[in-house]
DNA sequence: CGCAGTTGCTCCAGTATTGCATAAAGTTTA
DNA sequence: TAAACTTTATGCAATACTGGAGCAACTGCG
């Protein structure tokens, strides 16, 4: 069964509640002013907007804002129980779960060790029994049913297929259709996208007016290396699924580490957390995950200081050629390796040094607020934003 | 005075007479049917749009073409002689003067030498009295006017006050609004861009209905080396205006030749045009051209062949971690070094051996078919694609 | 307290767009 | 040659959006 099948085949020019939505969602605005502000649909859209949200069941208003020198804001809100996205962010060898209220807030949350070589139907079958098991164990009015599914996964996504394709780091999964399988355990609507696609989605969520339309680039370093591009405020994920792409990007005047694409001296050879952690382990450390690493190297141990330090730099001096041809106004930093104020530091002073002045003058480098959750957030907005662009859910019950 | 003040300022929803005038003038569309196609709109709001612009003067029906099956369509053409809208297309030591009237033909063309470093009034008073004498001399109708200028410029131009900043090759030019200069001239409206997004933009002009929604990466290699990005057919300027600056890319292991930027080993060092025709000379040949030594390597000449090689593998080089991280569907040589065959072998070589396969399976590498011309076509598009944004300019006459 | 000023929301006439039904004008097939 | 089909264009009722007028509700000042 395709995807396609459990997602409604909307009418073509249906007003797009996920502008209405989405500004809800992250707090961006909360009353039908601030929507008019924030989407540049004119007051009397909104009012229109809302008023059929609210008899559909999606919205509720709840009492009044500030006033701000006039009349008071009516306090909009997305109804939380009107549905559950569950949430799965796989990693190479762990995975987090989420489960996604559709007015954002994470209700649930749990982080397992899991080998994603153990290939897409255990792996799935796994993740879904944790969801199921979660909606079970939450304690969410019992109509709150989940609604669907959101899938990150560490490879490259087809964005015609949905397909993962060619992943290095995920054996057992090239051309597989995680919809597909995920559909074999639940009828819901899936939807999968890349893990770093994912957390720069999530950053998104509760940047304010002006980053919304924001230029930005997030760089996801924990074993691996990916990174997610927002263009004008939305994902960019090129002509094919797999834009930004840094793995394997040669580093100038580095060792000849063999790569898995095939190639030597790739950034994901050298700075991956993977390679760093090999490099402890070569040099005779008894170091078996990145945590151990960075934690090493906050009590200052050389060589675990040394190498985040270095793969800071050579993950900067690839930036840097991404910032001068992309000219983002933001630059975030995410997985476990931003939690390393060595690394960080490195990053930062090679960007500053090999990029354009003009090209940093206005560029924000920051490391992500969401460690941890940030995929998971990303996931159900994707979700959520496929649903709602239009009526794609069937209308609710009335608010109580 | 500002540019805007020129620029009639539209009522916020208007119809965007654009999406109408563009498929005509690039010729991607001939008829209602087709145009309804190619913009997405309803066939009823394409014939409404349709009337109003023949009404005010814009469009005629000419005949019609051929049937594929059924009734023949109505051919529709942009009367040209509407208006002209005057190019110039900057170099560092040339200038390409174009006129083009609104039908998007190019019905004069001048190239010039000329020395930008003479500053921006005499460079503009010049380029300015150039465009006036060439109106005077061709035979277009009396009553099609001069009705605004478009430039390129080889630097960077901010998008927010539309100044050059920081333009490396351009002495002088820091800070100047090139539509403030040429308006002290002559009483028109001015846009300004970088002259490699012009000659992007330009390659957009006659792509298919596909491609004209594409992610395409144009390269500019002459004297100095430029970048153009469009994103989702539309051209991407980042976050200040200089997306698509990869002349300061550290070239991995390379000679630390100094760059006006001020750092070592740049791309724009290293590859462009001058660096090659200052190399030659180095070595004691009397060459003050890349045109000569483009001929010099057609003839085999064993130093300019190894240059221009050499050229080619170092921006083959930059341009795969631009194709990894953007995964375009197209990538364009452009410039004076595009016409060398060994520089574009380089270029490929390197590209298809740094790239991940997936990132070039569905790339096409081409090289510009409108050497010379790319820049005053892409020059014209910008401008007209402003004019009629919305019903910029008056209505006209009705067509005779 | 009254009144001006500000902010939030709603009502309404006018315009833009759409989907569908229908007509127009061809080609192909039997 | 008639019937069936294709492609192109138009007419019309329904829907969506907008700007602006006007109402509602609150603050602050004299």
């Amino acid at each position: 069964m395709s995807t396609s099948e459990l997602f409604r085949t909307p009418p073509r020019h249906a007003p797009q509640n996920v502008e209405i939505l989405g500004p809800l969602r992250s707090g961006r605005a909360t009353s039908r002013a601030a929507l008019a502000k924030a989407t540049g649909l004119s007051p009397s859209t909104v009012a229109s907007r809302v008023e059929d949200l609210i008899a559909q069941g999606h919205i509720v208003e709840v009492g009044h804002g500030e006033s701000r020198g006039g009349r008071r804001p009516r306090h909009l809100e997305i109804r939380g129980d009107a549905g559950l996205v569950g949430c799965i962010d796989l990693g190479v060898d762990r995975a987090t779960f989420g489960l996604i209220d559709f007015a954002g807030n994470l209700v649930g949350e749990r982080h397992l060790d899991l080998d994603i070589a153990a290939g897409p139907h255990d792996v799935l079958s796994f993740a879904v029994a944790q969801l199921v098991d979660m909606v079970e164990q939450s304690d969410v009015p019992s109509h709150t049913r989940l609604r669907g599914i959101s899938v990150g996964v560490p490879g490259p996504v087809s964005s015609t297929t949905s397909r993962i394709v060619a992943p290095s780091r995920m054996p057992g999964w090239n051309g597989v259709s995680v919809a597909e399988v995920v559909q074999r355990d639940i009828q819901l609507p899936v939807v999968v996208n890349n893990d770093a696609n994912l957390m720069a989605a999530g950053e998104l969520l509760d940047a304010d007016e002006a980053a919304a339309f924001a230029n930005q680039v997030f760089v996801k370093v924990g074993s691996g290396i990916g990174c997610g591009i927002v263009s004008g405020g939305e994902l960019y994920t090129g002509s094919n699924g797999w834009a930004g792409d840094i793995s394997h990007v040669s580093v100038p005047g580095a060792a000849a580490v063999p790569c898995s694409c095939g190639r030597t001296g790739c950034l994901d050879a050298l700075a991956s957390g993977n390679a760093l952690v090999r490099e402890m382990q070569l040099a005779g450390h008894d170091v078996h995950t990145v945590e151990a690493m960075i934690t090493l190297a906050r009590d200052s141990h050389p060589l675990a200081t040394r190498l985040l330090r270095n793969a800071g730099v050579m993950t900067g001096g690839v930036l840097a050629t991404i910032v001068n041809f992309f000219n983002p106004d933001r630059l975030v930093l995410g997985g476990v390796l931003a939690d390393s104020a060595v690394f960080v530091a490195g990053v930062r002073s090679t960007l500053y040094a090999d990029c354009l002045p003009m090209a940093t003058e206005q560029l924000t480098v920051e490391v992500t607020r969401h460690q941890g959750t940030g995929g998971l957030r990303g996931a159900a907005r994707m979700f959520l934003d496929r649903v709602f662009s239009t009526e794609g859910l069937p209308p609710l019950t009335p608010a109580p």
